[in-house]
DNA sequence: ACTATATTGTACGCGTTCGTACTATTATTG
DNA sequence: CAATAATAGTACGAACGCGTACAATATAGT
């Protein structure tokens, strides 16, 4: 059972992550999530909620409730897809186009400033032993 | 900007464990906060919330409704703690302690089958990295 | 002792997250 | 071409998760 301090570590890091950044975007004035939709619109044309959910690692249940209140908030809008009735085009809004042009790069500025305590070559190493995990979870999921 | 893929993996890889270990904990009727004061409170004989959010990094305000639905399901009890009347004294109930002996062995024999792919070494540095992140972010956390 | 301060837990609201079920559309295949 | 399966989103309910505010109690400082 030695694994269960790394596992604790992932939990807290992880937390540690989402606190951290999660309390600087609040000051912005959106939520993790709602950021994360207005960063995967930015400088694209539009996309569907298929490949929003897939950049944002949200599942489509979870999707449809923050692009209501994004869309409440007038920073997208939902368009209908002449292609493909059934899929959605969201689009920043001029207002989600401002937002995004000023949280974003604010925000990964201060993201840089904490990661960058770790330099370049253990970052590539927790990269690596992350990912080494994550396939021998998803490897033993039968 | 060459920090953004080891975020990614960080998420990508917490949010792995969380489905991987979440659906074998579903399976035995609980949730994984429910999981995780039981396995918390297993042993003991009894705690205040204050150190069962200590143990489980749930904030106050999150446990006392995770304690409420596991009181429903009658496995655990709140007590007074005579020593002090502002805390509580939560407690297995026996039908939680059985919970608590079936569920919390199973559990750690399903995770240990994923972590034990990675082996000790890459245990160990991924934690050692992940703690030097975790550092990272709590230090500029000013 | 008396007041200011800290600690413990609950109440509450907002937003997220997930699973499941459902509708509408598109693709496939017999 | 008709029947079937796959795909895109939404609807909904349960449970978290967090921040803020609050009441009850304990501790400190004077």
């Amino acid at each position: 059972m030695d694994f269960l301090p790394a596992l604790r570590e992932l939990v807290r890091t992880y937390q540690a992550f989402d606190a951290f950044s999660g309390q600087h975007i609040r000051k912005l004035g959106l939520t993790m999530s709602q950021f994360d939709v207005i960063a995967t619109l930015g400088n694209t044309t539009g996309m569907s909620c298929r490949d929003i959910g897939e950049k944002t690692l949200m599942v489509k249940g979870t999707l449809t409730g923050v692009l209501d209140r994004l869309e409440k908030k007038q920073l997208i809008t939902r368009a209908e897809n002449p292609q493909d009735k059934r899929s959605v085009l969201v689009q920043l809004t001029p207002a989600g186009q401002r937002v995004f042009e000023s949280a974003f790069p604010a925000h990964l500025a201060y993201l840089e400033g904490a990661f960058r305590r770790l330099g370049k070559q253990r970052l590539a190493t927790l990269q690596q032993e992350l990912a080494a995990l994550r396939q021998a979870l998803e490897q033993s999921d039968d």
